[in-house]
DNA sequence: TCAAAGGATTTTGTGTACAATCTGAAAAAT
DNA sequence: ATTTTTCAGATTGTACACAAAATCCTTTGA
């Protein structure tokens, strides 16, 4: 039997892995929206030479984290407020899309459990009078999970591309600013349970309006939030 | 093949002129799915350097037109059968979306001018017994106007990006391919009447709804077709 | 004949030098 | 004082050389 050399090490070009160190630090707002991403610097700061540095950046400008400019460079997308407000729209009807085609599909047991799982750790959670600010977290950890999951089953390859994009429109720091009241995690909770009950019974109809709807109530409740605080920033 | 070069105008860089060069001939069809892009190879064709091949072809994959793998190169990505139809679903569901923004936002006086313009010709055109190839380009274009001019009136630019993606997805050749039998434009083309009625009257509803139906539809006739003729390559 | 092994060739990855272009501040002109 | 000009420094764009990896082809062994 013929049998070709196995087990390779880890082996990544510089490029990758600096886009995917740059893409974490972005996320993690490391740089500024509109900063400007200067080759030598971070080619200092990261002990490579500049080629690898640009390969990142058009890597990361594909993704829609850096935006380039002819002659100026790389600079750090930097969204609008219009900007969050579409990309949950399109969520909304990308994850709609998911959800239905997961309903059509059905999921695996592993993806059942994996989702019970949650469900149930979300019922804990959101059991409770107040949350401290470890709750949020751990909340959206869960919210995280289902959402993937549901992704996983009912999302092409294609879907989740464009999901993933969407999803890194809103950064981290909008994102806890949501001021998530209670009630609101409650209920977007109680949107999970129908959700997966609509897929459990392949209603994949049902499962696309109600994933709808529940992204698209997360858009609203920003609104509603940034339009009682203008300035908040 | 001959790959028609982009003028070098003087206000951009060789990496983006490139890249707009290899664009259109991919989508042309000038390389083969699946063809490795060898760097040496383009660069003494287009009397260039390695570096900004690469850069293109680095901005090329991450429209998704070619794929990397990492110390192999660059490839032109091939969409199975599979991955066309879920374009057609994201399509579906983004452009649906573009229509009910469209009637939430209204149209500008150009616009409608545009869309009546388009949907005159459209009338004259499928008014005949039968087409001539002539005929069915002449329809595809007007196709795109109309299609092009409901993305302008209701696509942020975030949708306008992700349409332009899942547009590519389909290469010509495919395009083409698709029966378009004359009781089938007729038919489509009536749902572009319905749907700019439905913009017109501010239903953001009815004109998600039906542009969803004509986009899926198209999707439908994609795939009765291979059905009817599988290996029809 | 076939399959494995090895090396030569090809191709991609990276570093670096230099050219082209932009940026910003000081100097000059009104 | 304001605007324009100029110019030096900084930054990106491109070419090329070498290193690393993959691919191809020949050779070798049963």
């Amino acid at each position: 039997m013929k049998i070709t050399a196995v087990a390779e090490t880890e082996t990544t070009t510089r490029s990758v892995s600096i886009a995917e160190t740059l893409r974490c630090a972005i996320l993690a707002g490391e740089f500024s929206p509109g900063e400007r991403m200067i080759e030598i610097n971070l080619s200092e700061r990261l002990n490579v030479s500049r080629t690898p540095i640009r390969a990142a950046f058009q890597a990361l400008a594909g993704e829609g984290l850096l935006v380039h400019t002819p002659n100026k460079g790389y600079y750090v997308r930097e969204f609008s407020l219009e900007d969050i407000v579409q990309a949950y729209e399109i969520r909304a009807a990308l994850e709609g899309l998911a959800a239905r085609r997961a309903a059509q599909a059905g999921m695996t047991t592993e993806q059942m459990e994996a989702v019970e799982e949650a469900l149930s750790a979300g019922d804990a959670l959101v059991d409770q009078e107040a949350f401290t600010p470890e709750d949020r977290s751990h909340y959206g950890q869960i919210n995280k999970t289902f959402h993937d999951i549901v992704h996983a089953a009912g999302g092409s390859t294609m879907i989740r591309d464009m999901l993933r994009i969407s999803q890194q429109v809103a950064p981290s720091s909008h994102h806890n600013v949501i001021a998530f009241e209670p009630r609101d995690v409650r209920r977007r909770h109680d949107d999970h349970h129908r959700i997966y009950e609509a897929i459990l019974t392949r209603d994949g109809g049902r499962a696309e309006i109600l994933m709808r709807d529940h992204v698209e109530s997360v858009k609203l409740s920003l609104i509603r939030t940034l339009h009682s605080k203008p300035h908040a920033e």
